[in-house]
DNA sequence: AGCATATCTTGACGCTGTCAAGATAACAAA
DNA sequence: TTTGTTATCTTGACAGCGTCAAGATATGCT
């Protein structure tokens, strides 16, 4: 019975009882997001294009803010997905790590702008209105940013006499301005990015050591 | 006959025609920015505000968009105003003198959050729905940045061997991140602003030079 | 004085998020 | 198998939004 009724809707066979509409409507949402951004995003279009009606997704996500969470948290963990696979590279030099962690920063933005703007944008974090769910999962994102400062430090990568937490704050606050000029259409030039992001890596990396000798 | 009309208008007695709406509306504009953020402005409840209808603001702005534009400009101006007064103090040392321009625009954009969002955010520069006006006041103010970066570099202060226009890129890329963290209340704390940007002059200045003796 | 133009008004349209109330199906207990 | 509870989905409705069209009114020039 509940096999038949499964299979039904992965038939497509439509019926009253959609059975899989909060994880539809989110994958829908990522299209929808990704074609009209954060602003043409609209509850009344999601059902629409996902074929039920306009206060059907409401049994699934109390608000559209907390849909926009749920987006944002999807995010997040295909963020830190890649960020793991590229601390997870042995061979490489702790310079090199890092650089490619700003690149890949950098280009999970560029490569996911409203996607980005919603995970690190006012439309949530402005109004506090980021559901817990969310907070668990961002958080990390920036404690495991300070822990590595600390390695980094430990490793001669970074200056040392800087306090770990305010050059977190910084090296990611330059991270995360790039990344916003760009996806705002401020700097649209993307072919000069790779460029920026080395001149950056240039300035925070090398302190005191290289040039005594 | 001209100047009784004036004269009427100055003392707030209603007529049919305003007579100074444009800037009327764009001082209440700045209000209403200031309380309800740039999501909250509406131009109706900016027009019943000012006490006239939905659709009066029509005949001196063209759109929501040129009003917006027209409020970003008056950020620009004032925020100029500011940095010129900054660099025209001739007894600061370079360092000291970048330092309080870093202060200054971190401040600038505390002190009007949703001028800044304004000025440098998505709503307008996105859509690429910028008035000639607001370009016009708009893009000297990277040029300048650009400008003073090569002085910067010329003086000792900043590293000579980076290319001019990346250096100003990551630079004012760090003052954007910083300013967007605090006012998109993903930085909550304001009391560790100083700090970070402190730690960020740090980064930034003192090259090669000092160390050599 | 009369006419053109700038300015302001009401009416209307389609879009949005969201609440309330009713319809339908699934599921658990009797 | 029947009955009742609950989850899910529906239509109807409301207020708010930006903006266009058409009409009213005052200003200013000829």
């Amino acid at each position: 019975m509940s096999q038949q009724t499964v299979k039904k809707q992965q038939q497509n066979k439509p019926s009253y009882h959609h059975g899989d509409l909060r994880s539809t409507l989110l994958n829908a949402a990522n299209a929808l997001l990704k074609e009209t951004g954060i602003e043409g995003l609209s509850l009344r279009k999601l059902a629409d294009k996902v074929g039920v009606s306009r206060t059907a997704p409401y049994h699934h996500f109390k608000d559209k803010n907390q849909l926009l969470c749920a987006i944002a948290e999807l995010g997040f963990v295909r963020w830190h997905q890649d960020a793991e696979h590229i601390f997870n590279q042995t061979e490489l030099s702790p310079k090199e790590k890092y650089r490619q962690f700003f690149h890949g920063y950098i280009s999970y933005a560029a490569d996911n702008p409203e996607l980005y703007d919603l995970m690190f944008g006012r439309t949530i974090w402005k109004q506090k209105s980021a559901t817990n769910e969310l907070r668990s999962v961002a958080y990390p994102s920036f404690t495991h940013q300070v822990e590595m400062t600390k390695k980094w430090q430990a490793q001669g990568l970074m200056p040392k006499n800087e306090d770990t937490l305010r050059l977190s704050q910084v090296t990611w606050g330059t991270m995360h301005g790039i990344a916003r000029l760009l996806i705002d259409g401020i700097y649209a030039d993307r072919s000069h990015i790779d460029e920026m992001c080395d001149c950056a890596v240039n300035l925070f990396t090398q302190p005191i050591a290289p040039a005594k000798v």
